[in-house]
DNA sequence: GCGAGAAGACTACATCTGTAAGCGGGACGA
DNA sequence: TCGTCCCGCTTACAGATGTAGTCTTCTCGC
């Protein structure tokens, strides 16, 4: 899991996420409109996916059904970390501060961090 | 201030933050040791920044004086905004809650955050 | 049995990134 | 003044990334 996903990966790795197991093609539909990729280049990050060890295949007839191999919280947990570390010295309080300050957070996103720590202090 | 900012030029950035102006040679110095740059490196990165906008330079004799020109500000919001954008859908609760989940979040910091908040909402 | 289409594998190629050596010119000590 | 050293600029090069075309093979309908 160690292997590094990249962009244009990571957007595979949504679809799977989001269903799995599917086909190459099934991921070239559901893959995000924006990025209007050929089905080849969704079978070549799919091809260096496997090769990372970031997704599974099983044999399905001719073709194969792709599936994760990383759960979406390990790799969303390695990448919030990784920022968090490199950009507030490891503490979230100053993300949140930082957010705070400039105006990205809503009165409602507050009450719901509140609710949310209100929470976990039982 | 649009060009991205790789990981080994964020490093010297990070150097410029911290204290600015500075000569080529000063960063390198500088720079993170676990990075052990040569400083011919340390110069292409600078020549890259420049090329990107990020940093400006004012001669100073024979050489020249690094500053940044992005604030580190601006460039902590942009690449906060980016990973919530992409892993949470935009909104910070679920990042809070994610930390929180995988135990993350130590009692202090939920103390913090919530004083935090608390002076937010004044 | 055979041709067409689809699937994965292999190849391609420009750009970005990390890392650094080489070059040419100016400054400064001897 | 002459050599040396330092500086920025140019070039290099391997690996990662984004994007995609070609090749080989298998299978399914006729």
């Amino acid at each position: 899991m160690a292997e590094r996903i990249s962009d244009a990966e990571h957007a595979v790795m949504e679809v799977l996420w989001d269903e799995s197991p599917l086909t190459a093609q099934d991921v070239t539909e559901r893959v995000d409109p924006n990025r209007a990729w050929s089905a080849a280049t969704v079978k070549t990050l799919l091809g260096r996916l496997l090769g990372k060890g970031a997704v599974r295949h099983e044999v399905d007839g001719r073709r194969y059904l792709y599936s994760p191999a990383v759960a979406r919280e390990d790799y969303v947990a390695g990448e919030s970390r990784k920022l968090i570390d490199r950009l507030f010295g490891g503490k979230l309080t100053p993300l949140v501060a930082h957010l705070a300050e400039r105006d990205e957070l809503s009165r409602q996103d507050i009450a719901e961090i509140e609710a949310l720590l209100k929470a976990l202090k039982q």
